[in-house]
DNA sequence: TAATCTAGTGTAATCGATTACAAAATAAAA
DNA sequence: TTTTATTTTGTAATCGATTACACTAGATTA
């Protein structure tokens, strides 16, 4: 292996001129220089980062902690994250926590052991305190998720009342009996969107029937499930908002599978609009997140608590958007009954 | 910041001391591991693995560059790497290359600053001589690609085989006129699909058309464009071979543009068997690839390498599988023709 | 009893860079 | 020409762990 050693012994100065050179700063003589880098070329030397790295006490390494990477909500965050990652010299470490609670909590030891400048999580499903506590020695930020009462700083949508605003939109096209297929309560985001759910109904005095709320774990296998099970009711919804387009997909299999249509019998809304929302058939209704532009914002936000800057909130809310594709329709006229 | 100098002192040892601790190496009275056991749990010490690192040349850390992370495909694979990786007590640090071959390059420099021990490739575009290098000298092991002529370990299915496969299906069912969908040409997996398809042709005696064979580059978007030229042609094929799922969903979505329908009159295999080929309607026949084993086969070939074991073999052939769904018919009765 | 071995611990070198500080060389000012 | 300022370079400490080697004390063997 060269070490800068070599290269300072090749081009006849000390190894403090050569890392001069590498670093490009002070006071180094123009033809010194030009030696140093001739040598650094004949030799083929790469400065070794973990040496540089425990000198300077930093990675240029953040750590990235993903639920679920096959899930084409996050990678989209992902790339945002490291788009940004690149353009600022940083390198991202993937956590993967496969939806496992134990390993979300295992990959905050890789932050403690200073394998990373700092950590994004896209989940938060560990007990408060625990990231609090290391929010308070580490720059940590969160995306898409928040923590109550914390000021971790913080990317996501106004999840609230974008799913208020689909909810609404369900009942200005008629409906009433409105389904809700929900993530695991034990993510704030879940919540969220349930509340902003209830608040549309609500404010058109609606009522909410709790049978008609399903929780779920925003996968297409649950998506499925629930929407078998409302179907089972004797009084199905003739609407349904599901809190992911994974959900939604899993519901529209499962009321064609009784031979019911989408939208002419059930409208169906979902939440994310992943790539396939447009290309599943039919092209689902959703609430558009940018999922790019979180990923961005959060990795923008780490790198100025990295860096120690001040960040003017913590809380960053991003524009959401409904997007209206085939999925829904108005109600069908009540048949006269009998 | 608590260093390993800190806990010598508070249990009253030396620093070597509470490192053959730390590594349950050597002889270390029992008391006095307690008494450090102790110490390091009241001072809540984490060991700086930078420093570790460097100690030991290692970094526990493997690079991972994938073409594109919002594909499920290579999503399900990096799956496989992160399972046996946390097994083995190595990171996985991410890098998307976002197909684009510069920065598929600039991965390399990582592993040559030994920021990794070593690099899985889920691409292989680079020159090969570059590949090459870089092997000689780092452990480096390729997934699906592989290089030709060259003993860089590899793990991927027989693409030639599994593409004639398919093609023979399709000639079962009465097929003559198949069109095929390319990935692009300089992937040597794209080469070895076309060449499966072309001796499945040639081994039943139809002639190959050079106009029903159309390049593009893996993506939804070139199988919907590729598929629009086919059905252009005075004599459109009747059923058509796609190198990914991707494509084929795109194919499907410009037959039914076009009113036409899925299989009824044009019969569609895909390749890779992602989630969404099962979901999507018709369900996709395709050729299924083992993703989650090739990860796990492929970080299981670097950690050998890593640790300078002998490998076996250097080309590692898992079993794929087509998978028959909903996409594929007999040919239709020829008209007679006026 | 003396010689040898072993367990347990400490001292200090080491990994490969960066950088504070000192020193030398050169340029500018008196 | 001497003095002072500036530029350029080198020496050695440093980052925080690991580990080769040395040492001590007690156990074992001859």
């Amino acid at each position: 292996m060269v070490r800068i050693s070599d290269v300072a012994k090749m081009a006849n100065v000390s190894t403090a001129t050569v890392s001069r050179v590498l670093s490009n700063s002070g006071n180094v003589k123009k033809e010194t220089a030009e030696k140093v880098l001739e040598a650094i070329k004949k030799l083929n030397y790469q400065p070794n980062l973990l040496a540089r790295q425990l000198r300077r006490l930093e990675t240029k390494t953040v750590l990235v902690v993903v639920p679920d990477i096959t899930n084409t909500f996050f990678s989209k965050i992902l790339r945002g994250i490291e788009q940004v990652a690149i353009e600022n010299d940083y390198e991202v470490l993937l956590g993967d926590t496969g939806n496992s609670l134990e390993r979300e909590k295992g990959y905050l030891d890789i932050l403690r052991q200073k394998k990373a400048d700092g950590m994004i999580l896209l989940t938060a499903r560990l007990e408060s305190h625990l990231l609090e506590e290391i929010s308070h020695e580490f720059p940590v930020v969160l995306a898409c998720e928040y923590l109550e009462g914390s000021d971790i700083p913080t990317v996501s949508i106004d999840n609230i009342s974008s799913a208020r605003k689909a909810t609404e939109y369900l009942i200005s096209l008629g409906h009433k009996r409105i389904g809700f297929l929900s993530g695991p309560m034990d993510v704030i985001l879940s919540r969220d969107r349930l509340k902003g759910f209830k608040q549309g109904m609500m404010q058109h005095d609606i009522a909410i029937e709790p049978n008609l709320i399903q929780e779920g774990d925003f996968s297409f296998e649950s998506g499925f499930n629930l929407m078998t099970k409302l179907l089972a009711l004797t009084e199905p919804p003739t609407a349904v908002f599901a809190s992911s387009d994974e959900m939604a997909i899993g519901a529209i299999k499962a009321i064609k599978a009784k031979g019911l249509k989408v939208p002419d019998d059930i409208s169906i809304v979902g939440f994310d609009d992943i790539k396939f929302a447009s290309i599943f058939e039919p092209a689902l209704t959703t609430v558009s997140q940018p999922m790019f532009e979180i990923g961005q914002k959060a990795m923008e936000l780490l790198i100025k608590l990295i860096q120690k800057d001040k960040l003017e909130k913590s809380q960053y809310i991003l524009e959401d958007q409904l997007v209206i594709r085939e999925t829904c329709k108005e109600k069908k006229k009540d048949m006269i009954k009998m």
